[in-house]
DNA sequence: AAGAAATTGAGGTGCGCACCTCAAAAAAAC
DNA sequence: GTTTTTTTGAGGTGCGCACCTCAATTTCTT
């Protein structure tokens, strides 16, 4: 009826409560036959630690820290949100959680900060920033130090070693790519493309992956060369503009950064009679009200609490020597419609 | 530096540990003026009590029931799947859960059952059945006893003072209208429905929004009316086959039932030259494949995995006389295609 | 003012485990 | 066979809280 105890467990095991110890925590001295016994006995008798136990034994808190960019978008502010809310949350559950917003397009700075965090101060850290070999080889060794990594949302190629949180931005672009092929239906015309910069990993998955798909199943459509709006709200609108003007069979338009508010006015400006088909990336008050309002027709998302949780459920797992659930840290690529907002 | 503990915050309070134990628990005989005192010293250094200590100290089990129906598609069969899983992982955090599944069609048995459960065998049931007035009773009823109550992927109309998990069935026609009308484009032509039944509150909400969108944004289109199948494959098949003759111009289907299977290999048979457009709910590994083969085009789903983590986190956090948290627990409608799978 | 009732304090126990020490027993090395 | 090394056992402490008892103090009654 009970759940069974340590105590249960050595006495199954025909062993003392002290050896079975040494076993459930991996001390030194233990015979090769005493392990065996113990594992025998767990299985037999359906023997689990008590985690409040455990914790409470151990009295350890969790801290993790997110690295994230000092200045961005508006998915960069829902992202901060949703941190502080976890935060709030896993406060009463021995988790503390700390941000650090570093300018992570300056690889010299970021590593430099990566190589300042200290084992002592941190169990994991979840970095969010773009790929560089000076950041990877920093990343590298807070490994090394023993302090778990998760690749956030994208940035860095994959280390082997890291988890990863975040989508498959081949797959997303392909999304993408289906929904203006579908929309379009059978008419020929040309794609808009625009993107922050092409430099950035992600940008350069999605396109790929956009393109594959409109080559293959759509092709009746062209996709034009990929504008690049280096965060700057004048060029945006310059060379959107421009673009427009000089491509009067422009028929859909795919917002790849998160940032789509420059892109989508700019777009709307120009193609008041012209009724085109516009998919963004990432779910935002703009965004959203943009979907709401008919501004745009598909918004393609990852769900940003998702993946904050996803994070530290991966990290809290990495900590407590665990494997993460496979399944459950798999971050989906949302399609978000007016109706299923 | 450390965490403030139920002794810390007595010294801050200027009471006894006693005192201090009896307003946090709610035990009788406190003056107000303590409970303000305790309450203000709380809010002063910031005092949680240590989530582990209290599970340890109180060395509870949460013991969560299913109820779910005993006879069904995929869907149920992924469902039970799910809450296997869930229990699996929870069993290391003294979370219980069993599964009872009951013909949830027979609302006699159906409520008898519900009538058998007693709070000191389970402190929370989800319950998956169709409406009637009876089970709606027994429902409330349980409530009543103590039972905390979550209402499980539709069925009921929901009671006001049980939680629910699912997604809304009107958003989630209406988002397979959207899907539908976009992919065809403005050629005429006439959709089918297909339902298991049109008495599930279920279906008539899926029909309701799917009818709202084709109505008003797909001039072009006309629903037909739904055909039932009663879960019988022979007659499902005889009847698509035979509306399918006689309706030349029909141009898509929308399966609203989570069993696909039938329907769409029925379309399939008899609709060899002509392409026509499939929406279907629910992924199986049915619906999964037939998306990967281009046999239907979108599956509109609501992620089993989730629904069942969600229910029981609900029924955790009322155990504990929490606030669910509910932007976590909002069921999300996924537009799944073949590239976002 | 005396008795009754309500409130507070002091202190103990147990939840299940991690972590530690010291002695005893068993196995290995010589 | 003796010494060294390895393995095991017994026992204790503390983690932070819930829950209980009993006595002491305060507040309310009349």
């Amino acid at each position: 009826m009970m759940r069974p105890t340590a105590k249960d467990l050595a006495e199954a095991a025909g062993l003392s409560l002290a050896t079975v110890d040494r076993v459930l925590n991996d001390r030194p001295n233990v015979s090769a036959g005493a392990v065996r016994k113990v594992n025998e006995a767990i299985e037999r008798i359906g023997f689990f630690r008590n985690p409040a136990a455990v914790v409470l034994a151990r009295n350890k808190l969790y801290r993790f820290r997110f690295v994230l960019p000092s200045k961005g978008d508006q998915y960069l502010l829902e992202l901060l949100q949703r941190v502080r809310e976890a935060s709030q949350t896993l406060k009463s559950e021995l988790t503390e959680i700390t941000v650090d917003q570093i300018p992570t397009d300056d690889p010299h700075q970021l590593s430099r900060h990566l190589a300042s965090i200290e084992h002592e101060a941190v169990d994991g850290v979840a970095v969010m920033a773009p790929e560089s070999p000076q950041v990877r080889d920093a990343l590298s060794r807070l490994m090394l130090r023993g302090i778990h990594l998760v690749q956030f949302l994208s940035g860095q190629e994959k280390l082997e070693t890291a988890d990863f949180v975040g989508v498959d931005n081949f797959a997303a672009g392909a999304t993408a790519g289906k929904i203006i092929g579908r929309f379009l239906g059978k008419d020929p015309g040309k794609v808009m493309i625009v993107a922050e910069t092409m430099v950035a990993r992600d940008s350069i998955e999605r396109r790929r992956g956009f393109d594959s798909i409109i080559n293959q199943q759509f092709p009746g459509l062209t996709n034009l060369p990929s504008l690049e709006t280096y965060g700057d709200e004048r060029r945006a609108t310059a060379i959107i503009r421009q673009v427009l003007e000089h491509n009067p069979d422009i028929k859909a338009a795919y917002i790849m950064s998160p940032e789509s508010r420059v892109p989508v006015t700019a777009i709307r400006q120009h193609t008041d009679a012209r009724r085109i088909v516009i998919v963004v990336h990432e779910r935002t008050p703009f965004s959203e009200e943009a979907l709401r309002n008919d501004q745009i027709d598909t918004i393609i998302a990852q769900d940003p609490g998702h993946a904050v949780r996803s994070a530290i459920r991966i990290m809290r797992a990495r900590t407590d020597e665990r494997e993460p659930i496979a399944s459950q840290e798999k971050i989906r690529i949302e399609v978000l419609l007016k109706e299923n907002l």
